[in-house]
DNA sequence: GTGAAAGCGCTAACAA
DNA sequence: TTGTTAGCGCTTTCAC
């Protein structure tokens, strides 16, 4: 049989309901429920009844407000369709399953006004934790959510002058990791495309580079040196003029996926190859990467299980809040995207 | 300054809080903050003052449980690590900011246990409506969630016998589309890749698939109709197998992001290359479709419009149920993956 | 082992 | 214009 037409909102049936018709007390509905308390067997099996006769469901509001507490955690990414975002909310949504939460999400597009007014919505909601990618700009507003009891946990970002529990991937490793691979390779031109300086994991991410050409004894080219926002059209651009500074870059370096897939698309239009023209790492193992041609080396971050990690941090504010940071390993994963690079001669035929 | 250590609960302020600071009702507070009924001027800014200095927020719970609405949505997604899944809910997050809802996240794994689980837990948060691309397994539950007068809107899937307004791509008519062009190019061997056919945009796509063969004239090769689950292993596994099938195939339709990923590998893995040996067409322009070697046709579902126009019919139950799904238009995306085919003569030298 | 009742924070109807 | 109050659905204490 077809059932059609809207029925309009049939009320659902309460705790109230379930009693009367069990012919016992609102008490002992929940007591039932809850499996808290004593309860003969001939009640419970009436109550039961009851429940499934009615098809009863209790109202997390009622319960909430009674509780002081709804089991709920909101989530603020920057770009859900970002496939980092995606793999961490992943982890986030699966380890929230297993500990009975359910997760409000929200995508703040690294806007300081968004972010703020997702906080306040949370708060509203009455959620017990935020995790969040933070702009870095609300400070008033985590500091209240802080102060209301709410468990927060910051990812890839510091917040400063203000301890929250965070959790971030090894960037300056990482980067370093990269860049070390690239000066072996015999690279002294890297163009570095980067991400707005405001974001801790930016500023970590750059430090790496310049510590590798330390180490090293090499020189940072400044003029090789770009930093734009995430969004694809300003990252191509960025992308564009970067391989076409002076000095020349011989290899490149895009700490994530966004500017990573801008890079590899301004490379190509330009009418260059990698890794023949110019070499090419970037952060974050996007599905992608392994399948263009040259399949793409990459920093790895452990998305989904930072997305894990969160929700269990999240979830257990017993902790003591560390003083600093939790650091995810990296992985490096080495593909086919770097060549050694040896400086021509001056001129052929000399020296 | 530093703040330093959890402050534990400190009790969020309630209304009755702001109203004595204020010298004033409860009631007053309420129409102030609701815009609601007429308060003077001189009230409205002790009202508020008062708001600012305790930093009250409005509790959500106890809101809703008086108005028996939450403005919170639910969303049931397959994967929300999967691109068109990511793509789509950032559609919905985005229509829903603007509508005032904030959204409950939830990924099914396509698994019906899941699904039901998930469903209980949204009707207990009481959400307005719930989107979702059902599996088809709880009709049970999504029957009573209707009763309950939650909205509900499904997505790229019917659910027999139950007349929910539903929304999906043209997935036949894009299906046909990509078949045509590979029939028109000559290729008379044309593997198919599909998902599980309990799904019903997994049947509409094998649908338009043997619709084109059928008005070309042409044969479909059932011993090259493949149907598999959507994970990364199995669905490799059946590319491979696939591809070796008899007669050889020499082109592959595969019918969304995850088998088509499946399918370039496979393809490169048996060392062969696209499109030379194998022609490729996938459904979803997914990023990398256009940055792998060489860039892949695609039929692009709009998923981003999808997601939008999924939460607006959720928030406008107004509007008449209808009877049949909307459709929504696909792109056909012609890159270069795919050669044109002339079956080589039997014997060379020979006729 | 069970029922009655208070109260979580809010809105809306009613009274003043 | 404003204050008071009932009640939304639940948990928990207290009395029986």
């Amino acid at each position: 049989m077809v059932e059609t037409g809207r029925t309009g909102g049939g009320r659902a049936s309460t705790m109230k309901d379930v009693a009367e018709a069990a012919g016992v007390g609102v008490g002992t509905v929940s007591r039932v429920l809850s499996g808290k308390g004593q309860v003969s067997t001939a009640t419970r099996e009436r109550v039961l009844a009851a429940v499934r006769a009615m098809d009863f469901r209790p109202s997390a509001l009622g319960r909430g407000l009674k509780l002081q507490r709804t089991n709920n955690i909101g989530l603020i990414v920057a770009d859900i369709a970002n496939n980092f975002y995606g793999e961490f909310a992943e982890g986030v949504l699966s380890a929230a399953k297993a500990l009975g939460k359910h997760v409000i999400v929200c995508a703040s597009g690294e806007d300081p006004a968004t972010e703020r007014e997702y906080a306040e919505v949370l708060l509203q909601q009455r959620v017990d934790g935020v995790i969040a990618f933070p702009t870095g700009h609300n400070t008033d507003v985590w500091q209240g959510a802080r102060r209301l009891g709410v468990n927060m946990v910051f990812v890839d970002r510091i917040v400063e002058s203000f301890d929250v529990p965070t959790l971030m991937v090894d960037n300056i490793g990482g980067s370093r990791a990269a860049t070390e691979y690239l000066l072996a390779l015999g690279h002294r031109r890297i163009g570095y495309l980067g991400g707005p300086q405001a974001l801790t994991s930016g500023q970590q991410r750059e430090e790496g580079f310049r510590a590798a050409h330390h180490d090293a004894g090499a020189q940072v080219h400044e003029s090789l040196v770009v930093r734009t926002r995430f969004t694809r059209d300003t990252a191509y651009a960025s992308a564009l003029r970067l391989i076409h500074g002076r000095p020349a870059p011989t290899a490149l370096f895009a700490t994530n996926n966004v500017l990573g897939e801008a890079a590899l698309a301004a490379v190509r239009d330009s009418g260059m190859t990698v890794p023949d023209d110019i070499s090419l790492v970037m952060f974050d193992d996007v599905p992608w990467a392994g399948l263009v041609t040259p399949p793409v080396t990459v920093v790895a971050q452990p998305a989904r299980r930072m997305g894990v990690e969160a929700a269990r941090l999240v979830s257990a504010p017993d902790q003591p809040a560390p003083g600093r940071p939790r650091v995810l390993p990296y992985e490096f994963v080495i593909r086919r995207s770097c060549r050694p690079w040896h400086e021509p001669d001056p001129l052929p035929g000399e020296g």
